[in-house]
DNA sequence: TATATCAGTATACTTTAATATACCAGTATA
DNA sequence: TATACTGGTATATTAAAGTATACTGATATA
């Protein structure tokens, strides 16, 4: 289980370097909510945009262009009226379920431990609010 | 294995709260390396300084700062002269080697589906550059 | 006496991330 | 005919994150 982690010791490049590509793709405001509203199954543009609430298209084009481009979704285009666009996770993306579940993991083991009762958490605020 | 995750499903809340609060202690572009220089032990502050070479002290107090107030680390003040602080990750600090696995995990898993050599990602980049 | 060390802080600045608002063409519906 | 829907783009602006540079006071060393 501490294998891959003392191995950093070693040799720690590769290591890094898939932190941070998996950090890469939860980076920012969006990029989980977005993948969240893919977990279930393909959505469309609009579907997305109107489960988020707040995002603006803007947003929204651009970080989907960008899990794309990192090999996270797919982009599908339909030749219908009005154009169908769906947006899915790949097997990559699908995959990303066992880092959601260590951080679920980790999330509620934390709260657990330094909170009496559920609090959000905010940037730069202690989770102790 | 899927358990927590289809109950997102069901009560989605408590959930959310738990990746964003893991999220929360990895966000920015330190927090990750800090967390890093302390895995294999307690270091001082100008320590982690020197190791991770272009912090600047302001950014690295910040982080830090940040992070003790999330209960990953603790700071610890000797009255020696001159005066020496020491950093130490938390219990919740250490657990977080299961997320970082996973990460690893993950990171090399898609590195081996989306790459034939290994370079380094950037944001807004593509995986396969 | 001059310089270095410790653990930071203060102020100003630049860069990046995110938002606000308006708009596009083609078709369907009221 | 007016409005709404599709999946976005364009331009401008604000907010947040990160950097640069200089500095602190007490002590130790050269």
């Amino acid at each position: 289980m501490l294998e891959q982690l003392n191995n950093i010791k070693k040799c720690p490049t590769s290591y890094v370097l898939a932190v941070r590509d998996t950090l890469n793709v939860f980076q920012g405001k969006w990029k989980m909510p977005i993948i969240g509203t893919l977990i279930f199954g393909k959505k469309r543009f609009k579907e997305i945009e109107r489960e988020l609430e707040n995002i603006t298209p803007r947003m929204l084009s651009q970080e989907l262009k960008d899990l794309e481009a990192n090999g996270v979704i797919t982009r599908s285009v339909y030749n219908t009226t009005p154009v169908t666009v769906e947006y899915e996770l790949t097997q990559s993306g699908k995959e990303l379920n066992g880092v959601l579940e260590a951080m679920i993991t980790w999330g509620l083991q934390h709260r657990k431990a330094y909170l009496q009762e559920s609090l959000p958490v905010f940037k730069n605020i202690p989770v102790a609010i």
